[in-house]
DNA sequence: GCGACGATGGCACGCGGTGTCATCGTCTGA
DNA sequence: TCAGACGATGACACCGCGTGCCATCGTCGC
């Protein structure tokens, strides 16, 4: 510990997210070893998995600090109105970051975009979103003497999958400015209906 | 080769899904390893893989036919209405399934439901419908002089996410029945928005 | 009867993830 | 100042998934 003590100011998982976020953008996420990525973090390999629970994890933020806002958005919400708008006002709220988080933002949400892994582990770290939004439209719907189950499932799941909708749109178009219009343009349209020319009618199959 | 000839007349990969749904019911998904499914199906470990690239894909069936058949639906769908109306009959036409079959894809996606590991698995499985359906809606949309980038994503990501609600929802009332009035039920919802009441407005947000 | 070929399975390897234990620095109380 | 507690670390061993390689065997065509 004579070193390097200086260089340890960025906390361990601070350098570990830097690493891999680095390595995997150059040389591709299945092409690093959690080895070889602790190596370069300077840290042993049990370590890593100390910080992380699993190698994708390293590239996925706070999600639980994200999991807990969410949560008191949601029951902050006003009595009245739609259960599905008042889960995409906190899916908009939750994901507010500060101009100098965007471009760190950006390479994080490329990754999961473009990495077929990072993706399937996504749908594991967002389901408690999906299931937090789902309990509240179910509750929120029953109030009001409305919606069903199938309702409730579809709030959660499809009010997430917007965002993801929204951050790939984001990614896509530089990642340089807030992402929240492109968050806000995809909840707008599974709140309004993919059918375009707006609402045209809920019959439109068949 | 001797005795149990006769037991091969079910080929080997039916009987390799057969001990893995039978086996991942009765003991879960992760408490199973695949040597062990190897042993009751009475093949080697090794053949396993040769008949699923992966542990996860010996619940989910035959997708690869599903995305052809998907694919010329949309191919053969009119030239006018609306891409996403186009996208969601051709996902109830794929998902079209004989009153035979109901009881094994329903132990089929109570698993996929259930169990965090195959709904990861599934966001891969899925991601080549997302991709077809999103071109599909892209070239369309374009061809109707409408749409965006962000649209055709959506229109992909958020019908593939309508099915797994409906089949959600269909497994959580039993899966006995035809499940494509809850799939269809499921893509209306996200046709036609998910603002309560009916489409009530594209501007629902703030 | 003899190669060709496809299906099979054994073997070894790399990698992800986990439990266990030893080590070391720091902090606290005597 | 010293002893012990405590948290962070890392080394080691282990299991399970997935893959490449090669030997085996049954079948088919010649």
């Amino acid at each position: 510990m004579s070193s390097g003590w200086d260089d340890r100011i960025k906390s361990t998982r601070t350098r570990i997210e830097a690493a891999c976020l680095e390595t995997f953008e150059a040389r591709g996420f299945d092409q690093v070893s959690v080895e070889e990525l602790a190596i370069i973090a300077g840290v042993g390999r049990r370590t890593f998995f100390r910080y992380f629970p699993a190698k994708a994890d390293a590239v996925f933020g706070e999600l639980d600090d994200q999991l807990a806002r969410f949560r008191a958005e949601l029951a902050d919400a006003p009595a009245g109105g739609d259960p599905a708008v008042h889960v995409a006002a906190a899916l908009l709220c939750v994901n507010s970051y500060r101009n100098e988080e965007f471009a760190t933002l950006a390479r994080r949400m490329e990754l999961i975009a473009r990495v077929p892994a990072l993706q399937a582990h996504a749908a594991r770290r967002f389901s408690s979103f999906r299931q937090v939004a789902s309990d509240f439209a179910r509750q929120r719907a029953a109030a009001l003497g409305t919606g069903s189950a199938l309702y409730a499932a579809a709030v959660g799941t499809l009010s997430v999958a917007a965002v993801e909708v929204g951050y790939d749109a984001w990614v896509a178009d530089g990642g340089a400015s807030d992402p929240r219009p492109y968050l806000r343009a995809a909840l707008d349209l599974v709140l309004g209906g993919l059918v375009l020319g707006g609402p045209g009618g809920v019959r439109a199959l068949g």
